[in-house]
DNA sequence: CCTTGACCTTCCAGTAACTGGAAACCTTAT
DNA sequence: ATAAGGTTTCCAGTTACTGGAAGGTCAAGG
């Protein structure tokens, strides 16, 4: 099948697959005689599974140590955990590090009074009124 | 001031420093003789302003904006308001997101026995054991 | 006066992971 | 034969910097 089909059963772009393709992610395609990629099922599949680890969060650099776990049948699902879970730290971090940000300025928000005044808690704040 | 102790007393990076001229975020500094820029207390007021704004993760885009607001002595707080509330909008959506994610890796990482067998629910589940 | 070292200058390249667009080629249908 | 639509490669742009190279400036010490 064509890129275009690829792409609509992976559910990633067209452009995206001829990326991982040129950074390596992926095997290079086979190609028809007109020089079109030509995929597989199996082409597909990893596609998608690749399309869902990135929608997951896992950089590509993670995708690649996936990928190759995916393809070792003597893999040990630790090595796999392992990843699992130090993504997932990850996450735990940006998301303390956002929620501190939403505090702030919801705190720094609601006390302004949002009118057609110009005096603003939140500019003040930026200033470093509080410290300045 | 030279840029290494503007640097010092804003928080930014020199380099940062530099960049944000080049990218017209702040006016071109003054130069000494040598060739220098240099900086007064103004100038590092506005640096600090946005090194906190930056910190609260407002794009450059919105930083702009406030600076512009800032600047304006007839600014209203509603505009302020607006730019806070709908960065916080962002921030929320950012943080759902990311919520997601950990909630399903966690699922995952959690049925996965993680031990040197190679079976795993977290590839199984990238591979689409669910829905192929 | 000269040197040394710290600091500064500009410019170029690279980062992450694509995305958009141009010019040209292939395929299929009419 | 040609028109439409998909595909090819390649180059540039995105965000917000960061690293590094080659060279200029400044203050202190000998």
């Amino acid at each position: 099948m064509n890129i275009g089909e690829a792409a609509e059963r992976s559910g990633l772009p067209a452009k995206t697959i001829r990326y991982y393709e040129e950074i390596g992610l992926v095997a290079p395609a086979a190609r028809t005689a007109g020089g079109y990629r030509d995929y597989d099922e199996r082409d597909v599949h990893l596609l998608r599974f690749l399309h869902r680890a990135r929608d997951l969060g896992f950089s590509v650099a993670d995708c690649r140590a996936l990928l190759t776990l995916y393809q070792d049948r003597d893999r040990a699902s630790a090595d796999v955990k392992r990843l699992a879970l130090g993504h997932i730290a990850e996450i735990e971090e940006k998301i303390a590090a956002l929620d501190a940000m939403r505090r702030t300025l919801a705190h720094l928000a609601d006390r302004c009074h949002g009118d057609d005044r110009p005096d603003c808690p939140i500019l003040d704040d930026l200033a470093g009124a509080n410290d300045d």
